[in-house]
DNA sequence: CCGCTGAGTTGCAAAAATAAACCCACTCTC
DNA sequence: GAGAGTGGGTTTATTTTTGCAACTCAGCGG
């Protein structure tokens, strides 16, 4: 529980950020902030990783990752507060127990597959250690943005961001803002 | 530079790994674990999504994320050298530069898709922050595995793995593995 | 009873992160 | 042209986090 709240001074400096009108006020921290307050240290998204691949016991994530007992201890401790993991007992008398994926653990899946295809895509020179293939035909999966309403899949050029309602400071006259496609930028001109 | 070796030692306790037949001699790192090496500190990712966002300059993305200078600096440089982001300069003498995005830094924005969306899903009480819309629906979009050869979204039981080509252990009889579709476990047991 | 295993804790040295101060090459203002 | 300001860093302490080794504790096998 060593989450740093490290809260940003507020751009007192008014940063003459030549595409925003106005002020910066909103303190709500951006989702990916939140996100690494879990899982982003060095060994959370690995130890993920292992319960994915169903490697469930403390003793073969730590022989896998080479990972220090104590380290891995803090770190599920740290997961199953965050409900990221759950401990799950599967003999008493020791209490020994397996740690498995919640609901919201599992949902970590599609960021670890972003981040695996990262990797295989730059720095896998002989091909990717491990390829994910579609069940039916056999061929490797990728991932996309798709637009659930239009049934389609979105290429990057035809993403917007906007402020949404966890925003504090929507300003209407600012409300779409388009993605510059060039540089793929993800988020709006909003200090979310 | 201060990317930590950490070269697991190669399990000297002889684990007797339930699941895995014989040897575990595959070194190949991971693809998650080479790409955490470039981009899995407290800051890199916060770092690039200032950068996906607009901001190019050192002092904008010092005052929006709050961090030390001499880290920020260190991140910027390990970042440049991983060739995630490149340093163009925009006056000389003093020289000063931008911080721009390579072709393999912008393919992170996956990641930092899948990441906010987790985000969004579990942390956002009063709703996301930011949401990513489609440019001609203005709906919000959602990620998605699909297969480029069928044309045709995935679900996560759907999805199998097996070992890549660059996998250095690929034993030809244990070659497609099932994916536990309950757990949605995304890797195999290969040692990778 | 003796040693072994699995799953941790505890203690301590080494490494990394942080904050604050300092630096340098300019440019702007008077 | 002296003084202040700015962007982009280094340097230097201080605090935190790691990583390793040793220790614990409960049961098990012989």
């Amino acid at each position: 529980m060593t989450i740093d709240h490290r809260e940003r001074p507020a751009t007192d400096l008014s940063a003459p950020n030549t595409s925003t009108s106005g002020d910066t006020t909103a303190m709500d921290r951006c989702s990916i902030e939140v996100t690494l307050d879990v899982i982003g240290d060095r060994w959370s998204l690995l130890v993920l990783r292992n319960v994915f691949r169903g490697r469930h016991r403390f003793s073969e994530i730590q022989a896998d990752l080479g990972i220090a007992k104590n380290l891995l201890s803090d770190r599920l401790s740290k997961l199953v507060t965050h409900d990221v993991l759950e401990r799950v007992p599967y003999q008493d008398r020791p209490v020994r127990h397996d740690y498995r994926l919640t609901a919201k653990g599992a949902d970590l899946s599609p960021a670890l597959i972003a981040l695996m295809g990262w990797g295989d895509r730059w720095y896998a020179t002989q091909g990717a250690p491990t390829v994910l293939v579609h069940q039916s035909c056999g061929e490797p999966l990728e991932q996309a943005v798709r637009c659930p309403a239009c049934d389609e899949i979105v290429s990057p050029g035809k993403i917007r961001s906007r402020p949404g309602p966890g925003n504090s400071s929507i300003r209407p006259s600012s409300d779409r803002q388009e993605i510059d496609s060039d540089r793929q930028e993800i988020d709006e001109d909003v200090d979310d």
